[in-house]
DNA sequence: ACGCGTTACTAACACGCGTTAGTTTCTCCC
DNA sequence: GGGAGAAACTAACGCGTGTTAGTAACGCGT
């Protein structure tokens, strides 16, 4: 079907135009006066020749790589644990395509904060920094040269525009949900140590929403996990030591599961003993036993948005200081109201 | 810190020589001749000038794009559903990062079957391929073009290298162990369609364990799946309504998670009543409810081994043609002996 | 003093495209 | 008919690097 890789060149011979020309046909430009005659030859003749413009020179003229960067900032055990990774991954490819983009995308953020090399060597045009965190000094350096970069999460204190959910306003609505349902000592177990900002304002929100409800709030409730299934059991064995707990936020479904786990380990059950609400709402949570009450992360749209913003931001185009999207309770059964009784098995009715 | 960016020529001009030299300092040109003081003059000014060379450039007069791409041919919902893309992005980058190398993903495979492109527009030097189907032409001309590229996974007939597990083998240990356990009366639901390779060939295994048990295979109890764990609910509800059952061995433990749900909403237990073993063993899997038995597939290693192989074929290297990687049997607890009467709870066991 | 091989370096081309400045052809109106 | 302006196209440069062919300096033996 092909011979050998055709060239530019090529495609101008057979359309019988110059070389100029099938640029000018192929980039659409709107300036040049192009006879619909000719511009019908030369898609005619790239399409017998199987034409298709060598990407590095087209970057070395055009000055533009047409490539983003996705930087996955958080370390090699978190990445692995992130369920929402591939939903993320295709919003951002998504809305890089739709504009003749295409993502790199590099895993070893925390490795070596050598990712400015991306742009740097012009490999990408942009970066999307997804899970970052307050000690970035890479990220510091690279948004202060003016770098194209988007912040897919929350970082203050830094000049690029950032695309996230209202994490504190999502976890209120989950704790709500917990004291709507009647618990009064609910327990925080966080999805990562508090120098992610994430976690930061998810424990934010279970303070306003107990604060809101007339809550004292108690620290010894409240444990940090980092990430994983692992991490959640720990924390949540270590909470179980407290009495009187009937309900748990935990901000992560990850780490939901291993805190689960550890109700269970100790004899007791979800929801009859405790209610846990969850958060991202990965896929499998509908089908955990019980399946988790969570708060509906939107990855798909939180990739094509940070990616859209990204490419306005290349391409010259205002883009929003920060956007917001919205989050969804979802409630499943791992929540319920809590025990009456000191071992009491009716449903009681919230008042 | 940086002024503008700075070219080979502005490094050459610092340390005082030609543009060449600096080239042939910096690729390390064995055949060429530099003294250490001037290699060590050009470095420094290198260094002192955070010279970083132009991707686009290098890519065009070399010839190569220093990227490798990772072609993800399953459907957006598959994909969405695959807890190991992680590990494996993890695994196939850090073999790419090991040579100068970057990865570009393509997680659109099934939306076109353009990732052709990414080769013909010299983008990515080769490609890895996830997923393959039998009825990809794409595949096959680009196989047949001579392009570099290798299969994650089995697809006879193509002429590329291909790195995978025995999904033959390590299906045959999860249901002989459910043989050694009692069992007699065993389900199948697949992962996936069966124009998946690895679907049948798991589905394979099921059957010679079964015919090396002696026992012999109905036909009803093998039911398909496709990825998620919603069609493991529906698979799994249809198997429940045939007399017997005391285990199934579920290809993927995504879509075990659902064929749980189903036997639980049947009211059977799980291991209690009805044994499950799973595939993948995905990071949740220890920390469902049972915890999981599964096979452990290497999702790391299987990236970096594709990777690897991928860059051995574009340097020219030699590469085995077929690459396997052990699996391994990971039991907990969602498998058990086969209850002894019709309702008996007793722990039986197994002579 | 001269030739010869080795060492250390450089000038200049090629990669394939985008793009600016310039040239030719065509149309129209006085 | 002739000049002006628009329409349609092209020649040639530059992007920043890798690389080949070629040159200058140097050591050394005769």
């Amino acid at each position: 079907m092909q011979g050998r890789r055709s060239s530019s060149r090529d495609v101008a011979t057979l359309a019988g135009v110059s070389r100029t020309t099938v640029s000018f046909v192929l980039n659409d430009r709107p300036d040049a006066n192009i006879s619909a005659a000719t511009r019908e030859r030369v898609l005619a003749a790239a399409a017998q020749l199987g034409y298709q413009p060598h990407a590095a020179a087209r970057g070395l003229a055009g000055g533009r790589s047409h490539t983003i960067g996705l930087v996955l900032r958080q370390s090699a055990e978190q990445v692995a644990e992130d369920a929402l990774l591939a939903e993320t991954l295709r919003g951002v490819s998504g809305a890089a395509r739709a504009q003749g983009y295409r993502v790199l995308v590099e895993p070893f953020g925390a490795l070596d904060g050598s990712y400015g090399d991306l742009i740097r060597s012009h490999r990408a045009d942009g970066l999307v920094v997804s899970g970052p965190r307050v000690d970035d000094a890479e990220l510091q350096a690279l948004a202060a040269s003016g770098a194209p970069l988007v912040v897919q999460g929350t970082l203050p204190g830094v000049d690029a525009p950032s695309v996230d959910v209202d994490n504190v306003a999502a976890a209120k609505v989950a704790v709500r949900h917990l004291v709507d349902l009647g618990h009064r000592r609910i327990a925080c177990v966080t999805n990562a140590s508090l120098s992610y900002t994430a976690a930061r304002d998810r424990l934010n929100g279970y303070r306003e929403a107990l604060a809101e409800a007339g809550i004292a709030e108690d620290p010894h409730l409240v444990a940090e996990a980092d990430f994983s299934a692992a991490s959640g059991r720990r924390a949540m064995a270590g909470l179980l030591e407290h009495d009187g707990i009937t309900a748990v936020f935990v901000a992560s479904d990850v780490v939901a599961f291993g805190a689960i786990a550890a109700i269970r380990g100790a004899g007791r059950r979800v929801p009859d003993d405790i209610s846990v609400v969850g958060f991202d709402d990965i896929p499998l949570a509908a089908y955990f036993d019980p399946p988790l009450t969570s708060i509906r992360l939107p990855a798909h749209d939180l990739g094509r948005a940070v990616g859209t913003a990204l490419l306005d931001r290349i391409t010259g185009r205002s883009v929003e200081a920060r956007t917001m999207l919205p989050t969804e309770l979802v409630i499943r059964s791992s929540t319920a109201p809590p025990p009456t009784g000191p071992r009491s098995r009716d449903g009681p009715e919230p008042s």
